[in-house]
DNA sequence: AACTTTATGATACACGTGTACCATAAAAAT
DNA sequence: ATTTTTATGGTACACGTGTATCATAAAGTT
């Protein structure tokens, strides 16, 4: 038609047709004609907008990192001026676990991606340690607040125990994912887990419990 | 050749073939002709062992399940005759973790597997399923041993500990797979998680010890 | 020895793939 | 009004794929 189009309003659209594709039928089963016929463009099109498939895939990850912290960012935001540590983490946890069909899709994507960055050199394995790596820095600095709070207690090792709590995310997820658990047993799980984090923990048991409030 | 060989052997040796292949390129990328290729036979032959794709894939899925059945069955034998609780549960952890070539291709195609069967009806998703569900049995009963034996505390719910634990396994495994995190850190957040199922954990923060009987 | 079964080889076929190329309508630029 | 640029449509090409078919050597069976 025109000559000038929005090519981030039009590239996004795309993207958009790319991510139900992908969702629905796969990663693997991604095609060019696959997301255009989505879409309802010509295949032409969406290399003209994507010159290459190795660059689409690239822009769709991208996508989906960016789509993930929109949704983190509104649910943080949707706790208020300062929400309690534990009700960051727990919101965390459930913007995370692939319960609506959003989240599953974030999470069977995401998976797909980082398994497919192990053997394939066109994506960049980076994404995968950069991500989290700042979402362990920032759950570090929470568990430090729990601590200078009273929420935790004091021996607790927040660069730890954000390890763990990222990966019992990553994995409690997966599990519901695969529907081998259910969301119920999962909340269940991860509230157990902070728990944990309030009375006394690691190193010598038997010992005297920390004074918090 | 003849006319008389063995069938199994034959099997298992082209299911090896499809492994290395499955763990170097992907399992995306897994082809008849390439697993052919990589076992040093023909295209047919393949054809003749396994009907079909799909039942090659099927196969190479039950086949990963035997052999890391089999890895930690050996890992947990090697432990002796009667294993401690934490010992054995440091073992399920070792074994899990992929940092060895095999663990590594383990994670990598159960992972890739799963991915898979949310969106490949010709991938039964029950494995994903039924094995975590013995495994959390297995677990369950062990946390309940660590009970009675003294080396947990005694509110521990061991339904909730085992999901914990094997999310957990998971979560960390996929953190070193992609590099984010490294074995040192998996190891030192596995074993302080296990601290802490010695310690007073759980329920109301700021309580008493335990009187429990 | 004649015959049958088994295992394998070679190959053809239809199909889906990413990419490249040519044409062209529509708008902008001159 | 003419020319140029932009966005898109259509299509061809080479290639890899799973599957099916035909052929045949080797061994067992009679």
């Amino acid at each position: 038609m025109p000559r000038t189009v929005d090519h981030e309003e039009r590239r996004s659209m795309i993207l958009g047709a790319f991510m139900r594709v992908a969702a629905r039928e796969g990663l693997h089963a991604v095609s060019l004609r696959g997301v255009a016929a989505e879409a309802a463009i010509s295949l032409r099109s969406v290399q003209y907008y994507f010159e290459t498939k190795a660059r689409l895939m690239q822009s769709g990850l991208t996508a989906l990192e960016t789509i993930s912290n929109e949704r983190l960012s509104a649910r943080l935001h949707a706790l208020g001026p300062s929400p309690g540590v534990r009700a960051t983490l727990e919101a965390y946890f459930a913007v995370a676990l692939p319960t609506d069909h959003e989240s599953r899709q974030f999470h069977l994507l995401w998976t797909s991606y980082a398994m497919l960055a192990m053997t394939d050199p066109e994506i960049s394995d980076r994404t995968f340690v950069d991500g989290p790596d700042r979402q362990h820095a920032r759950i570090a600095s929470l568990m430090e607040k729990g601590k200078s709070d009273g929420d935790f207690h004091g021996e607790l090792d927040s660069e730890i125990e954000a390890t763990i709590l990222i990966s019992l995310i990553h994995g409690i997820g997966t599990a519901v994912l695969v529907g081998q658990q259910t969301e119920e047993r999962a909340f269940a799980s991860f509230g157990h887990y902070l728990d944990g984090l309030s009375g006394q923990a690691s190193g010598e048991p038997g010992r005297d419990q920390q004074r918090s409030e």
